[in-house]
DNA sequence: ATTTTTGTTAACCATTTGGTTAAATCGTAT
DNA sequence: ATACGATTTAACCAAATGGTTAACAAAAAT
């Protein structure tokens, strides 16, 4: 259960344990009885607060996918050089996830059962991420003769993949591995600077 | 609804029926009528074949994992040179996840929301993935001056990262690069060789 | 042909679940 | 104190959902 803390507000309470829940079980398995025993409230509360569980839902899911996506924007929108920007955008992204670990995998699941509902709430008048200045980075990059030809696209996902996947397969790596959590978290902080010498060592000339 | 073949066994209809909508809606979210209306029977008829949800979820679950894991372990098992390991794994792996492209989602999300039932399941008399050979062999390849000092775990996180994340984003990928089915595809199509590549340029003295 | 087994269905049942209501309690301004 | 709005709760409700039953149909065995 959690613990309602002194100066915190009965809203906060529950939006804890809402997304304690939410992400553990996803949208469907969620049941307002458990999000209302673990905020320690009654369910009526629950509604008092938030209409439905819709609403509540979208409040937990839209405050997950503004910790996630604003991030990788960033990387398409800064005005650095590009062995800067993904080594800043790995150590920063890893340190956002390694604080909510379980938060990819429950967005992008999500997405996944309705990417409509996604578009719609998420990317409705928010910033759309823009590939197109990343993309002409890399070309200027290219043709400066700094880095091989390589396609911007599969940069983009290689980096992203590295990143975001062992987050999202972190109980089959740990199970497969023998990891603990402590071993994951030093795992994952060496990853900040393993990934981005992986890729710079890939496509510098 | 699934069009019953001529030849096609009842359980097989249900059994397609099922995945397709465990698969879109996990364990939680999908409903015992939709397998039944999308297989076009009585819901009864589900219970006849399958006990209950649970059996008829682990049906589909196992096939699935199956369908996943087998591979990835014979990258550890395979008794080749360690660069044609790697080309050969993203050529199979991509092709069989190609195949099912919502797969790796809906493993990894049902593993993630129970561990145990996992490992004790898919994991149980079946071959465990055993990553020894594959350190072994890294360690080999580092001291014969092959290839850089790097640490197999990572190298390992980013093979799998890179082949399997952009399924696991794809809608997101789709949707944000403005990527059709068929684009998808030829994107996908062209990692088998991009992903080796850019591991083996990486890490190649 | 008829009995028996297998496959299929409509109707029904019990529980779970999201949501509501009306009463009670708490804090605070008068 | 007391009136009053905000907060919280117990009890309740209707719909959804997993599962069962008994009857019926089709196929196989006798």
């Amino acid at each position: 259960m959690v613990k309602k803390q002194k100066d915190q507000t009965t809203e906060q309470v529950i939006l804890a344990a809402a997304k304690k829940v939410f992400v553990q079980k996803g949208m469907a398995g969620a049941r307002m009885q458990d999000i209302a025993d673990e905020a320690g409230i009654n369910k009526a509360l629950l509604h008092y607060y938030f209409r439905n569980k819709e609403k509540l839902f979208e409040v937990i899911f839209l405050e997950a996918a503004e910790k996630l996506f604003p991030k990788i924007n960033a990387i398409f929108e800064a005005d650095r050089p590009l062995f800067e920007k993904i080594e800043n955008f790995c150590d920063e992204y890893i340190s956002i996830v390694m604080d909510n670990p379980y938060l990819p995998l429950f967005v992008l699941n999500e997405i996944n059962q309705d990417p409509e509902y996604f578009l719609k709430k998420v990317w409705a008048g928010k910033a759309k991420p823009n590939p197109v200045k990343f993309l002409e980075q890399m070309e200027k990059e290219v043709k400066k003769g700094t880095i091989k030809k390589i396609n911007p696209m599969h940069l983009l996902m290689n980096l992203l993949s590295m990143t975001i996947f062992p987050f999202i397969a972190k109980p089959m790596f740990q199970k497969n591995l023998g990891m603990g959590e402590a071993q994951f978290r030093i795992a994952m902080e060496e990853r900040k600077k393993e990934i981005p010498r992986f890729i710079i060592d890939s496509i510098k000339k």
